[in-house]
DNA sequence: GTTCATTGACTTGTATACAAGTATACGGTA
DNA sequence: TACCGTATACTTGTATACAAGTCAATGAAC
């Protein structure tokens, strides 16, 4: 599964809000990934029939962000590593493609002023939340900067597969609650990949985002190793 | 009693079934893009109520293969020249990065003897519906090709976004009907993918899948001219 | 005490009833 | 004829009723 139905924020269905208000209650861990849940906690906290929940819940599942057990209710998918780095290296091909296209594009003089007028602004935001610590509001406005990339692309297709692929690497990041010493690191590398785009250098740009996002779960094993129970057993596997 | 012969078919609920059902429908183009459909078409073709049939609909309007219009009916979804161009881009990006972790795991033996073997006989297969002019088992087997590069990879996240892709762009091949020519051009470009797979040279391969996947949709213009209806209004946008 | 069939209280899967929006045919009015 | 409100016959959105699978407590048989 993919996309999101309509944009139209005007008039919501109950099923697409119900779609909303859970993804965000498991994104945000308030559902902890393994509790196991069931049709009628949603309808209670939604105050909705089992009607638009279940067609929230089978848009989660196909997400894997919900394992349906048919008869028995359901849980919140524990967190796997296997997940993880496929969702990971999904977003490298996908973001690296994307950001070297950017980079071309950027040759236009138009394109250019929009970049340096955006990107400009979401880095100086991230190094407002560095200063301030502020780690939650740092990962909102780090899934923001890589969202303004895409959004030049205009390819939509794309743009929500990677934001439904970074809902499973968000979960790790949550719990990674980073120090501000990791953030300025991150906020140095996405002024790399700026100055890269801006250069019209699609293979320094493609270069660049390559690193940053493949260091993007390094701190993977310290966050299983304080929660081990938000994790999948592990067989450890890996596409890198 | 003597029982019969025990089928291996897992239990797939009604909603599964409904799905698999019309999305080989719209792909194999019975359902014909534009063609206004209803939840009442569907219960009465599959013989089953409406709950399995909105399940099934809900999922490919995800997928962006049937548009819902609320209280007014659905639409086969149009191919649409900018949903191809997103769709092939995304193909492009996973594949290359995917022949390229494949022909670097090829530097096994045991990775190789597996290539060497699987790919040996699509290839062969392949050449045989060439042969025979038969482009319907040749785009087939053309799908089974790539895929069993991605099933070396591992990443069943990644092969089942690639699969869906496939969905849009097999419209517009189904509707090409490559002559023998076209079609032995793809082989070659086959043959030369695996060649460098085998060699373990990770930077070729991955050369040889970017020419390949960027030939792609060549004809498109052609189909569309001949099967205007099928397409929606163009508004002539790039990704690429 | 151990085993195992039974029962009942759950669950999700499926069918159906009802609510509400949309397009269209119709007929009165000018 | 042209216009326009209205009734009507559709549609999908939502709620609810029913079917069927799962699990654990129970209690009789040994």
């Amino acid at each position: 599964m993919i996309a999101g139905i309509s944009y139209g924020e005007a008039k919501k269905t109950l099923g697409e809000q119900a779609y909303e208000s859970i993804r965000e209650e498991i994104l945000s861990l308030r559902l902890y990934p393994g509790q196991t849940v069931y049709e009628s906690d949603f309808t209670r906290m939604l105050n909705m029939s089992r009607t638009p929940v279940r067609e929230a819940v089978r848009a989660l599942a196909m997400e894997r962000l919900i394992e349906v057990l048919p008869q028995r209710g359901m849980k919140i998918a524990l967190i796997s590593e296997r997940q993880v780095e496929e969702t990971r290296f999904i977003r490298e091909s996908l973001e690296v493609s994307a950001v070297a296209c950017v980079a071309n594009q950027a040759r236009s003089s138009e394109v250019k002023a929009y970049l340096e007028e955006n990107l400009g602004r979401s880095l100086e935001e991230q190094r407002r939340f560095v200063r301030q610590a502020d780690a939650v509001s740092f990962l909102h406005a780090d899934d923001q900067f890589h969202q303004a990339f895409l959004r030049v692309l205009g390819n939509v297709t794309l743009t929500s597969i990677v934001t439904q692929m970074r809902g499973h690497l968000n979960r790790v990041r949550m719990l990674s609650l980073y120090e501000p010493k990791a953030m300025a690191q991150l906020v140095q590398e996405h002024e790399q990949i700026v100055q890269a785009v801006l250069a019209a250098d699609s293979d320094w740009a493609a270069h660049a985002m390559r690193a940053h996002l493949g260091r993007l779960m390094d701190d993977l094993p310290i966050v299983k190793s304080r929660h081990p129970d938000y994790f999948e057993p592990s067989s450890t596997a890996s596409t890198r």
